[in-house]
RNA sequence: GGGCGCGUAGCUCAGUGGUAGAGCACACCCUUCACACGGGUGGGGUCGUAGGUUCAAUCCCUACCGCGCCCACCA
């Protein structure tokens, strides 16, 4: 135990704290008989750096997780790092440019070889980030989603999927990234509104009768027109299905088919149809009777034009980028006297969420996976409450997703990632297995090539909340699949018995800590991640990944604007962390939590909660300055003071708060009530009460029972507020005294209601409510703040005068009222406080200014009276008597007679100032 | 086109079927022996608008006005 320091410095307690936990194992007490609770950590990218998302995301989770290890519990907070696929691959490729080097420079291996250099080498900042946060992640269990267990988890699933049929190679159109040359999922995908045109072309009949109008917000395309859509209820266009139009340009020859696709309200209600090239006309080419492989193609993987299979298109517009070929058919049509009209319109356009191109629609052969399966049992488990969304106003989006939710592509033509385990033979019949070896078995003596494609990093991180737990290892027949297991070209299975689904091996992590107990992620990977990881955990684990999902909000600018690097409005949390400390910053961040809302960023407020860890500290040197040192008991001390019983009784009282907000996930609530608690009870009026009597000139003792009481109560603070803000609270868990262990590993303070004492509550609350009325009293009659004065008391009761009796101290301290009688009070002018049935009058002979006295006292009359008023009618009315609910009528007749009384008194009051 | 959320004190936000709270800001007072990153006192809101339900609405319902977000193939 050592003096405090007189000033806080957070920056020195944290680094050593941090060290300390870390180095000592306590953020994985060994708890194997302890009820585990785990909570697994978003992943983030390798590449990444904490921005202020992480930090309210982490904070969250370290609250409940130091919450629930304070509750005994064997508290596992899984961390690692995602590979970010392109992520990744994008900073070293940029690394590379800066040396005036490319990545084509090398092979893949010795690319691959370079990315894992960068990562050795400056991959993982967040995670000494992270650690700057506080955050009490299991660090001993580390993982990465390219680790070699994790490796095994994706190929494993990634076969099983196959094999289960839900996962298939597919031809078709995906969305297309030019960029960087790879297909994406739909939901990297965003739209956005952009200013383009609407250009009518006229294409002519092939027999010479005339022409057909359609429109385009993408001219270019026409190259690989395959047909004219009409709607076959359209009579306008009857007569010409089935005749066919002879397209300008390429002079391809393409029928009108009848669709419902065409919209005869818009444009000319005649569309064409480019099948390759568009996600509707794709649809309505097959049902034209156009096989995939037959779809014109017209744009390669930079989205420069190429020759379609006929052959058709004239040789200038070959190798044109896209935009520049829009240019080149736009003007050919109009020479051609072929363009109707052209009109400004605002178009829905496509573009890649990381290259910020326009997206292609592209035909290719890419691997899917069955979504629409995989979804059906994570509907159902938020349906039947397995899973719990929490705010729940996200389970109609999760539901409305899930429901129409189309096969996930989740192939990525990169370098970096987890190569698809698949293999081709020269026909191209894929084989999929765990190793060469097993492919190269199911394709008999067939040459094999790898797939040189990459896994959807999604499609790993969907593994998160069991991979990292030792899946597949430790099921109780490890490898789901079997040995030699996998699917031919032919799709023949050799299936297991349902009987035979592999279960966690007992007493394993995976058995122990799956499913988790809750994820902490923002709405805004919902999608992404959390409902993958439903998905797969259901799939794999028949067991949902955790029990309870809540979602948060996204940390906005002090304006309310999203905060983005572009906009450069964005708040670094480690300056945060610099200029306030990590516990404000992260007290911020819970007191601001309210389920779900956005955060909007207030500076000002993370002053204020490191402002509240100056104060906790200063209380903390007041504390010792008197003595006042660890308790030795986790029970509350024996206490005969009212001011010690009572605040026994708040600190249980706070407890239980505190314990049904956490239950509710109900941050917000949780941080306000220990705030308040400490601020407004402890600091304001306990230790103010407790504060030893200066005896003349020496100063005074403090007596024992409250010292015991005082190092009880503050550990308790100690232990409630350590889930928000550790690093102080550790601090002065230790400056306090000799420990038996470390404050986060500590007990959470033992809830018992018995240790409430109304009455002692209730003379604490009176004491409050004088010595408040008596200040303001002086206050606003101008009474010298260091003036001394009596009271004499009126119509006092025996309870009354029983608590002024044990009370006289407090008050000459609080509200400097020395000498306190029952007798009238003098003549002249006096003060008067009511509070309860008493009255008591202050002399201000000759001080007081008595019409200021007298507006005083009218103002409370007036304010009384309105309320007794306002209950008197609501009593007087016969539907409020008749009708409202028993409580209701007697808590208005209570408190009618309450302000009666009281406005009876300041009537009297007023009457003897007269 | 669907879906969701928000509009409460100057600002940022809680909240409850019985005439409203916090932090900051503001005003006045206080160098009182833990703390001026403090203490004390105080001012400030017809709880977006209009209807409805109810004995009673800021809180429930409907419509509207403003703001934000998500999803969706209108060429």
């Amino acid at each position: 135990m050592t003096d405090l320091p007189k000033t806080f410095d957070p920056a020195e307690i944290e680094a050593h704290w941090y060290a300390h936990w870390e180095e000592k194992g306590l953020f994985r007490p060994h708890r194997p008989d302890a009820t585990p609770f785990t909570i697994v950590n978003p992943p983030p990218n390798v590449t990444g750096s904490l921005h202020i998302g992480h930090a309210l995301d982490n904070t969250l989770q370290d609250v409940v997780i130091r919450y629930e290890r304070l509750r005994g519990k064997d508290a596992l907070w899984v961390v690692g790092t995602d590979h970010a696929g392109i992520a990744t691959q994008m900073v070293v490729e940029r690394q590379m440019e800066q040396r005036q080097d490319k990545r084509t420079n090398y092979t893949r291996e010795q690319f691959i070889e370079k990315v894992w250099e960068w990562k050795a080498e400056s991959g993982g900042a967040i995670t000494r980030q992270l650690r700057r946060l506080g955050c009490s992640m299991d660090w001993t269990n580390e993982r990465f989603t390219m680790d070699e267990g994790f490796s095994k988890a994706v190929v494993t699933v990634f076969v099983e999927l196959h094999r289960r049929g839900l996962l298939y190679r597919d031809k078709r159109l995906v969305n297309w990234d030019p960029h960087f040359r790879s297909a994406i999922s739909d939901l990297e995908v965003e739209t956005k509104e952009v200013n383009g045109k609407f250009w009518h072309f006229s294409y002519p009949l092939e027999d010479g009768s005339g022409h057909i109008s359609v429109a385009t917000t993408r001219p270019e395309t026409m190259l690989a027109d395959m047909a004219v859509a009409v709607n076959p209820e359209d009579s306008r266009y009857k007569a010409l299905v089935g005749k066919r139009v002879r397209l300008p340009i390429t002079g391809r020859l393409i029928p009108i088919v009848a669709d419902d696709h065409a919209d005869p309200e818009l444009g000319s209600g005649a569309v064409k149809i480019t099948p390759g090239h568009d996600f509707n006309d794709f649809e309505v080419g097959r049902r034209a009777g156009f096989k995939a492989a037959d779809m014109l193609n017209m744009l390669d993987a930079d989205a420069k034009v190429v020759q379609t299979a006929d052959g058709l298109i004239p040789a200038d517009y070959l190798g044109l980028d896209r935009f520049d070929a829009r240019k080149a058919v736009v003007t050919a049509i109009e020479a051609a006297g072929l363009l109707e009209r052209v009109e400004d319109r605002i178009i829905q356009t496509p573009y890649g969420d990381r290259s910020g191109v326009v997206i292609e629609p592209w035909l290719t052969d890419q691997w899917y996976v069955a979504a629409k399966t995989l979804a059906q049992p994570a509907i159902e488990a938020v349906r039947s409450g397995a899973i719990e969304i929490v705010p729940s106003t996200w389970e109609k989006t999760w539901f409305n997703w899930m429901e129409n939710i189309q096969p996930w592509c989740v192939s990525r033509q990169l370098w970096w990632g987890h190569q698809i385990p698949a293999w081709y033979d020269e026909d191209g019949n894929p084989y999929v297995a765990q190793t060469e070896a097993e492919a190269q078995a199911l394709a008999g003596n067939r040459k094999l090539t790898r797939d040189p494609d990459v896994l959807d990093t999604w499609f790993s991180s969907a593994l998160w909340p069991f991979a990292t737990l030792g899946w597949p290892d430790d099921l109780t027949h490890p490898s789901p699949s079997g040995e030699g297991t996998g699917v031919g070209p032919l799709g023949q299975t050799q299936r297991l018995g349902q009987d035979a689904a592999p279960t966690p091996r007992p007493g394993s992590p995976l058995d122990r800590h799956y499913p988790n107990d809750l994820l902490i992620s923002g709405f805004d990977i919902l999608f992404f991640w959390d409902a993958r990881m439903a998905m797969q955990g259901i799939e794999f684990m028949k067991d949902v990944p955790w029990r309870k999902l809540y979602l948060h909000g996204l940390v906005r600018a002090a304006d309310g604007a999203k905060m983005s690097k572009s906009k450069g409005n964005t708040v670094d949390p480690l300056r945060l962390i610099d200029r306030y400390g990590a516990d404000a910053l992260r007290f911020f961040m819970s007191a601001m939590e309210s389920q779900g809302r956005d955060i909007k960023m207030d500076e000002k407020r993370v002053e204020g909660y490191r402002n509240f860890a100056t104060k906790l500290w200063n209380a903390a040197r007041f504390l010792q300055a008197n003595g006042v040192t660890a308790s030795t008991s986790a029970h509350a001390p024996a206490a005969e003071l009212p001011v010690n019983r009572w605040i026994i009784g708040e600190v249980v009282a706070t407890v239980q708060a505190l314990d049904l907000a956490m239950a509710d996930l109900r941050f917000d609530a949780a941080a306000n009530a220990i705030y308040h608690f400490v601020w407004d009870q402890f600091c304001d009026w306990y230790i103010e009460l407790g504060k030893p009597v200066s005896i003349g000139e020496e100063r005074g003792q403090m007596d024992a029972e409250t010292r015991a009481v005082a190092g009880w109560a503050f550990d308790q603070i100690l232990v409630m507020l350590h889930p928000f803000m550790p690093f102080i609270t550790e601090e002065l868990w230790h400056a306090l005294g000799e420990r038996e262990c470390d404050l986060i590993v500590a007990r959470w303070p033992q809830v018992d209601a018995q240790s409430i004492d109304a009455m002692a509550g209730q003379e604490i609350d009176w004491l409050i409510r004088l010595v408040s009325a008596v200040r303001a009293a002086r206050t606003e009659l101008n009474v010298p703040p260091g003036a001394k004065m009596s009271a004499h008391v009126r119509d006092a009761d025996e309870t009354t005068r029983a608590r002024i009796g044990r009370q006289a101290g407090a008050l000459a301290r609080l509200a400097r009222i020395e000498a306190l009688s029952f007798d009238p009070a003098p003549a002249g002018g006096a003060a008067q406080v009511v509070v309860d049935e008493a009255t008591f009058a202050l002399p201000l002979e000759g001080v007081i200014d008595l019409d200021a006295e007298k507006a005083r006292l009218a103002k409370g009359l007036a304010a009384a009276e309105k309320e007794r008023d306002s209950l008197g009618n609501r009593l007087s009315n016969q539907a409020f008597v008749e009708k409202a609910k028993p409580e209701a009528i007697a808590k208005a007749r209570e408190d009618h007679a309450e302000k009666s009384a009281e406005a009876d008194r300041l009537k009297a009051a007023l009457d003897r100032l007269a």
